[in-house]
DNA sequence: AGTACGCCCTGGCCGC
DNA sequence: TGCGGCCAGGGCGTAC
């Protein structure tokens, strides 16, 4: 499941291998993946001879920004974008819906089992408006100020970390974590956090972030970055799908809930 | 604006 | 070993 700190390991991964270079042929298989915007036809048509600029991420998206136009891929559950040097070496299977053949050598392929992600284009002047994501949580425009405004609203604090439009990256295992780090409870109201934990999530929020990107991920089921390769972050996960497992802190067994539809881990104790 | 729910999709897992 | 049924869950659409 990827979530800000996979996507950016991906797009690092990927920055040296496209950028400046043009693609040459697109082949898009899976018509569900451009359902958002023009049928595949038309995806690949307008994508062949354009030049990649810059491989930027905002939230959980990729942004292949051609010049006018952005091609944008969201990987959803089970989405992985992977590198292959040559055309030679390229292996696509039956979840292999989409291929980018780059000039030069190397083929960028989209390979997603369920069928979640999507790929489309926008008008790059119109990709942070039609996005309408929140604030970049890595971004020094994130402050504790920011947290605490967001966290005036009247809903649980879980629910809002997950709201794409007020925080851009946080998925379920980041949410999960932050939270253990800072001590709070996930049902807890966001406007009944005190100046402290507001700080202390903030904290956390950034240092689960940066820790995931450190450790290239977390691989739960499907997530692997562009060479394949599965990240290490599961390991250093202290409540994400540890539930009936002793706390590291306190050794209370971690229990599991279900929160606005979501699985949520939590330890009864520590957090409050 | 919040909250809840269904939908999309497939592999993995459980129970019989 | 086989198979039906359920579950995970990001984001969106819809309803209240």
């Amino acid at each position: 499941m990827p979530e800000l700190p996979e996507v950016e390991v991906i797009r690092r991964d990927l920055v040296r291998w496209v950028v400046g270079r043009r693609i040459r042929r697109v082949e898009i298989t899976e018509p569900r993946l451009t359902r958002r915007g023009e049928a595949p036809r038309q995806v690949e048509k307008a994508l062949v001879g354009r030049r990649v600029r810059a491989l930027r991420r905002r939230g959980k998206n990729f942004v292949f920004d051609l010049g006018q136009d952005s091609l944008i891929i969201r990987l959803g559950m089970t989405g992985q974008l992977l590198w292959w040097h040559g055309h030679d070496d390229f292996r696509p299977d039956q979840h292999t819906h989409a291929r980018f053949l780059l000039s030069g050598s190397g083929v960028l392929a989209y390979r997603d089992i369920r069928k979640f992600g999507e790929i489309f284009l926008l008008p790059s002047e119109s990709v942070e408006r039609t996005l309408s994501l929140g604030v970049e949580p890595l971004e020094a425009i994130f402050t504790p100020e920011v947290l605490r405004r967001l966290c005036a609203s009247s809903s649980k604090i879980k629910p809002l970390l997950l709201n794409q439009a007020k925080i851009a990256g946080i998925g379920n295992i980041y949410a999960d974590e932050a939270l253990f780090r800072s001590g709070i409870r996930p049902t807890r109201r966001a406007a009944s956090l005190g100046w402290h934990e507001i700080r202390s999530l903030h904290r956390a929020i950034r240092a689960v972030l940066q820790a995931g990107i450190r450790h290239r991920g977390s691989s739960i089921s499907d997530y692997r970055d562009a060479y394949g390769r599965p990240g290490r972050f599961v390991a250093l996960h202290r409540v994400y799908h540890r539930h009936g497992k002793p706390c590291c802190r306190c050794g209370t067994p971690i229990r599991r809930i279900v929160l606005g539809q979501r699985g949520t881990h939590f330890c009864p104790k520590c957090q409050r």
